[in-house]
DNA sequence: TATGAATGAGAGTTCATTCAT
DNA sequence: AATGAATGAACTCTCATTCAT
């Protein structure tokens, strides 16, 4: 048995994905969701709500993923080398996902929401590495700006791949993550 | 004395940094310019192709920056972290710009176009980098991932920096630019 | 009850008769309609799909009209005359129908298109005297010559009707007709 | 040395025979005739003042040119023949001012005006015929209607020649031309 | 006199949203 | 609860006309 509301959340990512948030109408989700017009707003209140509310639902679903991955049994570096992985592949198995998230930030254009978008990514992670008593001494950076250093070159080579432009391999993303990993600490 | 044209290219990066690409409509920057509806249509065929000349302005104007920037009489090393401290900037003092050219990939949304207009702003300095007779060493990575593992952080710095969120110093800056080069290079 | 297409079709045939196709919004015949603007794009898919719409039915009502008139049982000569009163008499009743006909063939420019539009009309009254074995000799014409003997008076005497420039007789029709009857015959 | 109002003139039986009255714009009369937009205006009330102008033109020219043609020492019959002649012969030979006269009707809408068009054209004709001491008998029918059972089918005739539809050899035109003038006779 | 840059009313069309069924 | 016909505001773009040069 089919959830509409599921449906049309599905719809959306799909249809976003393939001709943007500009090129997307209610009647072509409606139509991939198998759902009349009017259904979309028994659910959501407006188009702007429906897009919203699938980006909070990707970005838990993300920040779900990513907790459960860490690993108290490891130290931080392990789980910064496994967490860096296992978001790049999920970012890869999961393309639209990923390039939702990416473009929603054009759509919901104030700054401020913006950076609360940005601090739902990090603000756990954060959160973590501080309350762990690891013995790695990072960088007097703000947090955020460790956070730029890190997300930063990961969405890059997310994007990179996604367009085909490299082959990523798993040598290439502990590179990466190691590299990362250096450049936020202390020397 | 004001050149229409000109004043039409500023609205437009004027009202997309405020409303966004969807929220911009020709009669906002109609009347933002202080010009009638037709005279946006004498200048550019179409909304479209003025959104995509003013990209290449900007896109023009940033590279002639870098390249202006760049001094023969220096190692590569000191140039790398001169051009990422012009950069962040040149970014800084001119958000707007910034933000159109950020935005405007993800608006148009052809991916190989999109690759396009990335390498754009690469290129030439690849190019310049390969000519160079230099005694570094870079990783073996392709030549986009080493891009993305400079730009991407760069990018993430500046936003966080105009959003308010970091304080940015010169400091921070030739420490992202050394944390960046080191990634890059060879241990 | 009210069929909504139906009255964009009736709206569009009164107010091109009123204004001219020139003359025509999509404003005023969704304003005459008593319809939403938009509502004629749900029936049509552009205003000039909607007036060829409007020409196609109007050829195909009238052309039933015709083909209704004609009794077997009658000889061609007979045939004509009625079907030539029938024809004038129902365009004098259907005034707005006539001349949309009559301009449409003017607004849609393309000349091959506009042989297809008479060829419409003429074809299947070709066809039907080809089929029948009639005493007739016809002159040595091409088709559409004798045609254009027929048509033409016809439609030129209907023009002055309407106008109120000459009175309409049963008895003028005939002579038309007679006149017209002769003109292609040989003698 | 060349006369800018004339220019203006030709180019705009020029381009509303390509583009129709609908597809043709100032700006491509101005194009085509040479001339700085603004100097149709200077010649011009409005492009309707220089639409009805031309009909004008051309009207007067074609009379002038039927009027020429009549011989005062040959009988009617014969005259009319040689109209008939000389008036298919001029439209076959200036097919724009042709297409221009036969178009125009609908772009000036107001029925009555149309009227005053068509008499332009036939009223001359009719004077000369009534003030003439001939021994025919017309039908009693309306003189304009006995204009529309020669007019009709000279026209519909020119039109399928410039269609190319039939071939037209002076044979044909003296047959129609014949048929014509026994139809609008007495038996 | 001649121009064409500038204009803005108005065109055709789209689409988020509503609501009677 | 589910629908999709209906809507009209708002969109992009055109073009007859004006007017400073």
């Amino acid at each position: 048995m089919s959830d509409k509301r599921t449906d049309i959340i599905n719809a959306t990512l799909k249809v976003t994905n393939e001709f943007g948030f500009a090129g997307t109408s209610t009647d072509m989700i409606a139509k991939v969701a198998n759902v009349g017009k009017g259904t979309i707003y028994k659910y959501f209140k407006s188009k702007e709500v429906l897009y919203s509310t699938l980006f909070d639902e990707l970005t838990n679903k993300f920040m779900a993923f990513i907790v459960n991955h860490f690993q108290f049994n490891l130290d931080i570096q392990t789980n910064f080398r496994n967490i860096v992985y296992a978001l790049v592949h999920y970012y890869i198995a999961n393309p639209q996902e990923f390039r939702y998230l990416e473009r929603y930030s054009d759509v919901s254009l104030n700054i401020d929401q913006r950076m609360d978008e940005s601090t739902k990514l990090i603000e756990p992670i954060k959160k973590m590495m501080d309350e762990l008593d690891h013995g790695f001494k990072f960088k007097q950076l703000p947090p955020l700006a460790i956070f730029a250093m890190t997300y930063g070159p990961l969405v890059a080579i997310v994007n990179l791949t996604l367009m085909g432009k490299i082959d990523l391999t798993d040598e290439l993303i502990y590179e990466i993550a190691d590299s990362c990993w250096k450049s936020i600490l202390v020397k």
